[in-house]
DNA sequence: ACATTAACGATGA
DNA sequence: TCATCGTTAATGT
Protein backbone atom coordinates (compact mmCIF):
# COMPACT_ATOMS: atom_id res chain seq x y z
CA UNK A 1 0.00 0.00 0.00
CA UNK A 2 1.19 3.38 -1.28
CA UNK A 3 1.22 6.62 0.74
CA UNK A 4 -0.64 8.05 -3.07
CA UNK A 5 -3.70 5.40 -2.24
CA UNK A 6 -4.09 6.98 1.02
CA UNK A 7 -4.39 10.26 -0.87
CA UNK A 8 -6.89 8.92 -2.85
CA UNK A 9 -8.49 7.19 0.11
CA UNK A 10 -8.70 10.22 2.17
CA UNK A 11 -9.72 12.37 -1.32
CA UNK A 12 -12.68 10.09 -1.50
CA UNK A 13 -13.43 10.19 2.48
CA UNK A 14 -15.91 13.16 2.45
CA UNK A 15 -15.26 14.55 5.65
CA UNK A 16 -11.90 15.19 4.87
CA UNK A 17 -12.99 18.31 2.62
CA UNK A 18 -14.27 20.10 5.75
CA UNK A 19 -10.68 20.26 7.44
CA UNK A 20 -7.52 22.77 6.57
CA UNK A 21 -5.27 22.16 4.60
CA UNK A 22 -2.67 22.10 7.79
CA UNK A 23 -5.47 19.55 9.40
CA UNK A 24 -5.51 17.02 6.32
CA UNK A 25 -1.66 17.21 6.68
CA UNK A 26 -1.90 15.95 10.30
CA UNK A 27 -4.02 13.58 9.54
CA UNK A 28 -2.08 11.98 6.88
CA UNK A 29 1.00 11.74 9.16
CA UNK A 30 -0.83 9.94 12.23
CA UNK A 31 -2.47 7.33 9.66
CA UNK A 32 -1.47 4.11 9.36
CA UNK A 33 -1.87 0.98 7.46
CA UNK A 34 -2.53 -2.26 7.48
CA UNK A 35 -3.69 -5.09 5.82
CA UNK A 36 -5.73 -8.47 6.50
CA UNK A 37 -6.25 -11.60 4.73
CA UNK A 38 -9.78 -12.89 4.51
CA UNK A 39 -11.07 -14.34 7.77
CA UNK A 40 -8.40 -12.39 9.68
CA UNK A 41 -9.11 -10.80 12.50
CA UNK A 42 -9.02 -6.65 12.42
CA UNK A 43 -9.81 -5.38 16.31
CA UNK A 44 -11.18 -8.62 18.84
CA UNK A 45 -14.21 -7.80 21.04
CA UNK A 46 -12.74 -5.94 24.49
CA UNK A 47 -9.96 -4.99 23.49
CA UNK A 48 -9.42 -0.85 23.82
CA UNK A 49 -10.39 1.49 21.13
CA UNK A 50 -7.05 3.08 20.13
CA UNK A 51 -8.51 4.31 16.61
CA UNK A 52 -10.98 5.78 14.40
CA UNK A 53 -10.79 3.02 11.50
CA UNK A 54 -11.54 3.50 7.93
CA UNK A 55 -11.73 0.43 4.99
CA UNK A 56 -9.48 1.30 2.36
CA UNK A 57 -9.97 -1.66 0.74
CA UNK A 58 -12.24 -5.26 0.72
CA UNK A 59 -14.91 -5.45 3.19
CA UNK A 60 -15.13 -5.71 7.16
CA UNK A 61 -17.77 -7.63 9.45
CA UNK A 62 -18.82 -6.36 12.82
CA UNK A 63 -20.16 -9.20 15.14
CA UNK A 64 -20.65 -10.54 18.52
CA UNK A 65 -19.98 -14.47 19.43
CA UNK A 66 -22.04 -15.90 22.36
CA UNK A 67 -20.38 -18.19 24.71
CA UNK A 68 -21.91 -21.33 23.28
CA UNK A 69 -20.59 -19.98 19.86
CA UNK A 70 -23.45 -18.43 18.06
CA UNK A 71 -22.79 -15.54 16.35
CA UNK A 72 -24.46 -12.33 15.24
CA UNK A 73 -23.40 -10.21 12.85
CA UNK A 74 -25.05 -6.87 12.33
CA UNK A 75 -22.77 -4.72 10.48
CA UNK A 76 -20.89 -5.37 7.26
CA UNK A 77 -18.80 -2.34 6.01
CA UNK A 78 -17.32 -1.91 2.26
CA UNK A 79 -14.89 -0.09 1.01
CA UNK A 80 -14.97 4.03 1.90
CA UNK A 81 -16.38 3.50 4.88
CA UNK A 82 -15.02 4.96 8.53
CA UNK A 83 -16.28 3.15 11.78
CA UNK A 84 -15.90 2.82 15.58
CA UNK A 85 -16.80 6.58 16.47
CA UNK A 86 -19.21 5.66 18.93
CA UNK A 87 -16.44 3.67 20.74
CA UNK A 88 -14.13 6.00 20.49
CA UNK A 89 -16.35 8.60 21.83
CA UNK A 90 -17.24 6.46 25.01
CA UNK A 91 -13.53 5.34 25.41
CA UNK A 92 -15.43 1.84 25.78
CA UNK A 93 -13.11 -1.05 24.91
CA UNK A 94 -14.41 -2.82 21.17
CA UNK A 95 -17.75 -3.75 21.78
CA UNK A 96 -17.73 -6.02 19.18
CA UNK A 97 -15.02 -8.47 16.82
CA UNK A 98 -14.41 -6.81 13.43
CA UNK A 99 -12.98 -9.54 10.94
CA UNK A 100 -11.74 -8.82 7.04
CA UNK A 101 -14.30 -10.76 5.17
CA UNK A 102 -12.39 -10.67 1.91
CA UNK A 103 -8.12 -9.46 1.78
CA UNK A 104 -8.61 -5.98 3.03
CA UNK A 105 -6.48 -2.43 3.94
CA UNK A 106 -7.34 -0.46 7.03
CA UNK A 107 -6.59 2.61 7.24
CA UNK A 108 -5.79 3.39 11.48
CA UNK A 109 -6.23 6.73 12.90
CA UNK A 110 -5.31 7.33 16.50
CA UNK A 111 -7.96 8.13 18.80
CA UNK A 112 -6.02 11.26 20.01
CA UNK A 113 -5.96 12.62 16.74
CA UNK A 114 -9.58 12.11 15.96
CA UNK A 115 -10.61 13.98 19.48
CA UNK A 116 -8.25 16.69 18.41
CA UNK A 117 -10.26 17.18 14.92
CA UNK A 118 -13.62 16.58 17.07
CA UNK A 119 -12.70 19.59 19.46
CA UNK A 120 -10.76 21.96 16.69
CA UNK A 121 -13.11 21.08 13.30
CA UNK A 122 -16.47 22.37 13.83
CA UNK A 123 -16.95 21.49 10.12
CA UNK A 124 -15.72 17.87 11.65
CA UNK A 125 -17.68 17.47 15.06
CA UNK A 126 -21.16 18.61 12.48
CA UNK A 127 -19.93 15.87 9.64
CA UNK A 128 -19.65 13.84 12.61
CA UNK A 129 -23.41 14.64 13.51
CA UNK A 130 -24.40 13.59 10.42
CA UNK A 131 -22.46 10.21 10.45
CA UNK A 132 -24.06 8.98 13.77
CA UNK A 133 -27.31 10.33 12.46
CA UNK A 134 -27.09 8.47 8.97
CA UNK A 135 -26.53 5.59 11.44
CA UNK A 136 -29.54 5.36 13.64
CA UNK A 137 -31.96 6.09 10.72
CA UNK A 138 -30.36 3.14 9.25
CA UNK A 139 -30.66 0.91 12.59
CA UNK A 140 -34.21 2.41 12.71
CA UNK A 141 -35.63 1.38 9.22
CA UNK A 142 -33.66 -2.33 9.85
CA UNK A 143 -36.39 -2.25 13.08
CA UNK A 144 -38.83 -1.61 10.78
CA UNK A 145 -38.17 -4.50 8.48
CA UNK A 146 -37.57 -6.56 11.04
CA UNK A 147 -40.87 -6.55 12.37
CA UNK A 148 -42.73 -5.77 9.37
CA UNK A 149 -41.20 -7.37 6.37
CA UNK A 150 -41.10 -10.31 4.99
CA UNK A 151 -37.54 -12.49 4.67
CA UNK A 152 -37.24 -10.98 1.06
CA UNK A 153 -37.55 -7.30 2.90
CA UNK A 154 -34.83 -7.92 5.37
CA UNK A 155 -32.14 -9.81 2.79
CA UNK A 156 -32.96 -6.36 0.47
CA UNK A 157 -32.61 -3.84 3.80
CA UNK A 158 -29.30 -5.83 5.27
CA UNK A 159 -27.89 -5.48 1.25
CA UNK A 160 -28.81 -1.95 0.33
CA UNK A 161 -27.81 -0.77 3.73
CA UNK A 162 -24.15 -1.51 2.23
CA UNK A 163 -24.77 0.86 -0.54
CA UNK A 164 -26.62 3.63 1.73
CA UNK A 165 -25.28 7.11 0.15
CA UNK A 166 -24.99 8.64 3.82
CA UNK A 167 -22.55 5.97 5.49
CA UNK A 168 -20.98 4.52 2.55
CA UNK A 169 -20.18 7.01 -0.69
CA UNK A 170 -18.08 4.58 -2.63
CA UNK A 171 -19.05 1.79 -2.21
CA UNK A 172 -19.17 -0.43 -6.08
CA UNK A 173 -21.59 -1.50 -7.86
CA UNK A 174 -20.33 -5.18 -7.64
CA UNK A 175 -19.33 -6.53 -3.98
CA UNK A 176 -17.42 -9.58 -2.95
CA UNK A 177 -19.75 -11.10 -0.63
CA UNK A 178 -20.76 -15.03 -0.03
CA UNK A 179 -24.48 -15.77 0.17
CA UNK A 180 -23.85 -17.13 3.72
CA UNK A 181 -21.99 -14.07 4.82
CA UNK A 182 -24.88 -12.17 4.21
CA UNK A 183 -27.66 -14.62 5.48
CA UNK A 184 -25.27 -13.62 8.47
CA UNK A 185 -25.66 -10.14 7.99
CA UNK A 186 -29.23 -10.62 7.46
CA UNK A 187 -29.69 -12.89 10.13
CA UNK A 188 -31.36 -15.48 8.21
CA UNK A 189 -30.30 -19.13 7.18
CA UNK A 190 -27.66 -19.50 4.00
CA UNK A 191 -31.04 -21.31 2.09
CA UNK A 192 -33.36 -18.13 2.86
CA UNK A 193 -30.67 -15.94 2.22
CA UNK A 194 -29.73 -17.58 -1.51
CA UNK A 195 -33.97 -17.88 -2.20
CA UNK A 196 -34.28 -14.15 -1.31
CA UNK A 197 -31.45 -13.32 -3.86
CA UNK A 198 -32.62 -15.43 -6.55
CA UNK A 199 -36.01 -13.39 -5.96
CA UNK A 200 -34.29 -10.15 -5.72
CA UNK A 201 -32.11 -11.06 -9.04
CA UNK A 202 -35.46 -12.06 -10.58
CA UNK A 203 -37.05 -8.61 -9.73
CA UNK A 204 -34.26 -7.01 -11.33
CA UNK A 205 -32.47 -5.52 -8.61
CA UNK A 206 -29.10 -7.55 -8.54
CA UNK A 207 -27.48 -9.91 -10.19
CA UNK A 208 -26.06 -12.86 -8.57
CA UNK A 209 -21.96 -13.65 -9.18
CA UNK A 210 -19.64 -16.33 -7.94
CA UNK A 211 -19.28 -15.46 -4.60
CA UNK A 212 -20.79 -12.07 -5.23
CA UNK A 213 -23.53 -9.67 -5.78
CA UNK A 214 -23.98 -6.29 -8.49
CA UNK A 215 -26.55 -3.96 -7.39
CA UNK A 216 -28.47 -3.24 -11.13
CA UNK A 217 -31.13 -1.15 -9.74
CA UNK A 218 -30.60 0.28 -6.01
CA UNK A 219 -34.22 1.59 -6.39
CA UNK A 220 -35.84 -1.67 -7.16
CA UNK A 221 -33.74 -3.00 -4.34
CA UNK A 222 -34.51 -0.18 -1.56
CA UNK A 223 -38.30 -0.39 -2.70
CA UNK A 224 -38.02 -4.20 -1.63
CA UNK A 225 -36.44 -3.15 1.52
CA UNK A 226 -39.47 -1.12 2.38
CA UNK A 227 -42.03 -3.97 1.16
CA UNK A 228 -43.86 -6.00 4.46
C1' DA B 1 -46.71 -21.64 7.44
C1' DC B 2 -42.09 -20.89 7.38
C1' DA B 3 -37.47 -21.04 9.15
C1' DT B 4 -33.48 -24.08 10.43
C1' DT B 5 -30.00 -27.67 9.99
C1' DA B 6 -28.05 -31.28 7.35
C1' DA B 7 -26.85 -33.19 3.28
C1' DC B 8 -26.13 -33.76 -1.72
C1' DG B 9 -24.22 -32.92 -6.28
C1' DA B 10 -22.80 -29.31 -9.52
C1' DT B 11 -19.79 -25.79 -10.68
C1' DG B 12 -16.60 -21.68 -10.69
C1' DA B 13 -11.91 -19.80 -9.47
C1' DT C 1 -8.95 -28.77 -4.96
C1' DC C 2 -11.85 -26.07 -2.31
C1' DA C 3 -15.37 -22.65 -1.72
C1' DT C 4 -19.72 -21.53 -3.16
C1' DC C 5 -24.23 -22.32 -4.98
C1' DG C 6 -28.82 -24.43 -5.78
C1' DT C 7 -31.73 -27.72 -4.09
C1' DT C 8 -34.20 -31.17 -1.21
C1' DA C 9 -35.43 -33.62 3.06
C1' DA C 10 -36.19 -33.84 7.90
C1' DT C 11 -37.19 -31.20 11.91
C1' DG C 12 -38.65 -27.38 14.99
C1' DT C 13 -41.49 -23.40 16.50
Amino acid sequence: MTADSLALFLAQSSWTSSLTTEEAARVRRAITLRSYPAGGAVFAKGTPTAHWAGVVEGMLKLDNITAEGRTSTFAGVPSGAWFGEGSVLKDEPRPYAVTALTDSVVALLPRSEFLRLLHESHPFALWLIGQLNARLAHYVALVQSDRLGDTTAQVAHSLSGLFNDALFPNTARRITLSQEELGRLSGVSRQVANRALQELQDRGAIRLGYGSIEVIDLKILQAIAREG
